[in-house]
DNA sequence: CTTCGACATGTCACTACTGGAATGTCAGAG
DNA sequence: CTCTGACATTCCAGTAGTGACATGTCGAAG
């Protein structure tokens, strides 16, 4: 139930419809927890029904504009510090390598070679990312810049990993021959 | 729909029944793709009724004893060599950084302390398994342990992350008092 | 005045995953 | 002989997440 507490630490910042949530969460939460339109308007309207926000104000093409209430700034808090995060461990692409043995050994670095190049290219979306949002702003730009370090690190990581996987591929089958460099 | 293929791959090095599959998952795919025993045998079920495994024999207790088809066979290398792995950026530790606006300095630095702890904990989890798993034997093992790299390098960053996160927020609030080697 | 794009919300069917309960078998220890 | 624990499967209700569709408003450009 993460979205929940997602939404509510958003509103705890500043008032919003959900449209306006929808387009701040973009460049910003959905990158630790994406979430769709349908979910989110969903889990606005149960949060309304639980009386952790409300509806401040209606404007124009049917707007709503939600704010958090005292419960609702409780339950984050809660959240924040009673709630052991849940640590989400489905790596698809993890589960691959274990079955490296089904493909031929030029297969599983074509593979890790993808991966690297993936994991590159989302380093550098996340450095375009730093690079657009302002200096610092509100505390919520502030501590997202610690989760955009968390991704940056990350990318590397993948990147490093791969490059010694497909190492160990190679020690494990010498006949491997990607590499353009060592002629057979 | 990983859960399918992390069922075939087990399926193709040896057949085996899902009570047998629910052992192998605990210290293996659990890892990168958890599943639950009901997950499992419905999953069997549907891969059955798919035709890409078979019931090879039943034995005692309704043991039912399942080996993959040439079909399931087939879907397994579609899966490794046509289908990028979708990456899955769901991280509740992280979400909860960005709300860090909305609780004190020390609280958070108290909450990426834990976070610090537990991913040294993993670690050491890792390390163990690491030792507990044969030097080689199958495949399975072999690529297994790439896997496993993986999670150690990964529970690395964590505490690197947290220990320069830390730092990070006692940077913006120096009244941050947590370190018992610097009295106010 | 029309059309287009941004604004804005709601609903639906489907799939994946969770957690728990129910049911029963068989081998070995006491 | 009985009990226990490992073996073994099936079902179910509930939640979370996906992707697509439906509906409608408003301002500005042409």
């Amino acid at each position: 139930m993460s979205l929940r507490h997602a939404l509510l630490g958003l509103l705890s910042e500043d008032p919003a419809s959900g449209y306006d949530l929808l387009k701040l969460f973009e460049n910003s939460l959905a990158n630790v927890w994406p979430a769709t339109q349908s979910q989110l308007y969903g889990e606005l309207g149960r949060l309304a029904d639980a009386g952790l926000i409300t509806v401040r104000s209606e404007g124009a093409r049917g707007r709503k504009e939600y704010a958090v209430t005292d419960a609702g700034r409780e339950e984050l808090r809660h959240w924040l510090l009673d709630v052991p995060p849940v640590p989400i461990r489905r790596y698809d692409m993890l589960l691959r390598v274990f079955f490296f043995g089904q493909i031929s050994a030029d297969d599983a670095i074509a593979y890790l070679r993808e991966q690297q190049q993936a994991a590159a290219a989302e380093g550098e979306r996340l450095a375009e990312l730093g690079k657009m949002i302002a200096p610092h702003q509100d505390n919520f730009t502030v501590y997202g810049r610690l989760a955009l370090e968390w991704g940056l690190r990350s990318s590397r990581l993948h990147q490093e990993w791969a490059e010694w996987a497909i190492g160990e591929v190679k020690a494990h089958d010498p006949a491997a021959n990607t590499d353009p460099c060592e002629p057979g």
